[in-house]
DNA sequence: GAATAAACGAGACGGTACGTCGCGTCTTAAG
DNA sequence: CTTAAGACGCGACGTACCGTCTCGTTTATTC
């Protein structure tokens, strides 16, 4: 019984949760996170800035929730390869981060990260373990079909090929051609089977 | 030749370039980017906010200035190894991108870029030409040296080995032991020489 | 036939009148009437604020109400004077609207009358016929008494008597003094005897 | 030498001063002082909100001097007998009391009195001293031409007078017709002669 | 008794205004 | 022409309060 206490009051309006997501992510996308208000927000979504706020602590947490939403997370594909899986990955990555509102809203939440830790440590533990938990699985698949001799991090392999794709769209503020996307997975693909034959770290 | 005309009436005092310059280091590491405002850089620096807009266009301008400032742009040295120098440079960016200070600004600055274009144009033209040549060389003395047979791209290069590192640094706020870094050295190392000896791209 | 209709349903738990008055009549007391809100009242009576708002239609009515709530209405005596009664009288306007609670409330509901005239009518309703009534009886028993040749309109002695009193409280915020009361009520009494006695008006 | 300090930075601009107090009364007299808003206050003026709160601390302050702005305090006229200067100086009151402005303000200002000491004290100093300076001229004409044997209370004279035009005009809402202010002058005239001439007080 | 109908505590809701803060610009007098 | 000081327009922020509206529950009257 984690949650004895029988609910009091009228009970929140899940539609205004909709409502108000919904009027967020339209707003990202038309004019941008910064420019994003939450008496706009409101206006949008019919509804009072204190029913946000009930829900939302502040802007930043109403936007990443926005943003969040309904980011579909289906695992990467077995594609048979080493490589093919990598590729298959950096364009779920690409995906992921690449469309309009996650271009809109990455950056600023990870300015936002710097001056609150919790939201910081909330990210952490919704994406990085997921991301790492797939990353684990290509790895293992791998080694099953025998590409890679020895076990590798999970969390180096999920650097490696994340990092240029985040790079990539983040600081030079560049969308990755698939080509290019094929060649990172190549080199990375190359690179880790070569790390896994030769000797061990250290 | 950006000031050909002989400048006229009194000159800039130079003590308060770096008058501002500091206040705004010192309020960078105290209070964040996000807290940081003119008006008190502009009290703590014990001068006014218009010489500080008639020397920086904006707060973004004056803190991205305040960060960079004292950065020291040596070249990555000959380590005599492909994998040698990548470890190098591996350190020298996570230097340069791991600071107190750049770990403020970095984020905010990347946000911003998202509604300016002139200022993410003049980041890319200061930073990515020059960190694009340093690869150049890197690639050009590992090609000498044999170990790779066939010229590789710079700006691939460039994704392989920065993306890792500013990913930890900014999406995971995670400081990169130097061992991981040897580890991404080593693996986009053995990944690049495969790749070169391998098939053409397509 | 104010309530022809036998009542269905629950009826009102009269404790919670009391609580609630109560509590308006102690936030009143302690914050001044536009600094007690309908939340506070409603938590500090234990009652849901739809309980208030079930018997009292505004704010300006449950503090209204909450400052007359005990407010005695018993008629001026007859001391067998006009000086006298008048002073009487002045006395009994000055107890009324000079207690604390009616010195919150009064200005407060003075500023409510000017937006809403339904406010104003009924407190003219409730109080200026009442007062009124007072001084007929009062110059009437002058007439009878010979001190008034003759009659004179009650709505001009009710001006004459209450309008110092009314100015003083809430014009300067000046309590005022039993001997300023009689002074009062002597020039009144003059005033209205010389003027009884004297041409009539027009 | 009060203020031997020089000014420094930008001097207020006076015509903001202006725009302000024109705006606040325009708005004043459109919607009454509880629909006055600050928002709207600056958007009519031209201004920001900034600038309205560097000169008033709050709506109060604001609309208090927008009210009391160019407030004629021409002194009461002398003719030549007291009943005719009360009379006089009653519609002087009347009028000071009665325009559109002062309906809508007064009231609420008489409310912000009970929570504001400051404010109450600052309106005595403006109005009280000055009216009853006006009282204290008028009494000792009376006394020069002999209507009045003795020398009487300014004080008593201004309550006695002004109190009943208050009243009806904020507590009845009812504008006084100059029959009335009349009868009303009568009264006190023949009162204060009464008072005058009969027994000291105590 | 069961059904009905209203009242109840709690608290969410739309709306509106508040007063504050920061940016980047403008305006003084002084140098 | 620069400087320190600081006012300015703009626009967003987050808070507070009003009066209304659900909820689930309780309590009386009516069938």
């Amino acid at each position: 019984m984690p949650d004895s206490g029988q609910q009091l009051g009228r009970p929140r309006d899940s539609h205004i949760d909709h409502a108000v997501l919904a009027a967020a992510r339209g707003l990202l996308a038309e004019v941008g996170y910064s420019r994003v208000t939450m008496d706009a927000t409101a206006a949008r979504a019919g509804v009072g800035k204190a029913a946000i706020y009930r829900r939302f602590g502040s802007k930043a947490e109403l936007l990443f929730a926005a943003s969040v939403h309904d980011m579909s997370i289906e695992p990467p594909p077995d594609t048979g390869s080493l490589r093919g899986d990598l590729h298959a990955l950096a364009r779920l990555i690409h995906e992921r981060l690449g469309n309009p509102l996650a271009r809109q809203v990455t950056p600023a939440l990870m300015a936002e990260m710097v001056r609150s830790p919790e939201l910081a440590a909330r990210l952490q533990q919704t994406f990085v373990a997921q991301q790492r938990a797939d990353f684990a699985a290509l790895l293992e698949r791998a080694e099953r079909r025998g590409e890679l001799p020895r076990p590798l991090d999970p969390a180096l392999a999920h650097l490696l090929l994340s990092g240029p794709v985040f790079m990539a769209l983040f600081a030079f503020q560049d969308p990755v051609d698939d080509t290019v996307l094929g060649e990172i997975a190549s080199v990375i693909a190359a690179g880790l089977v070569a790390r896994s034959a030769g000797p061990a770290p250290g």
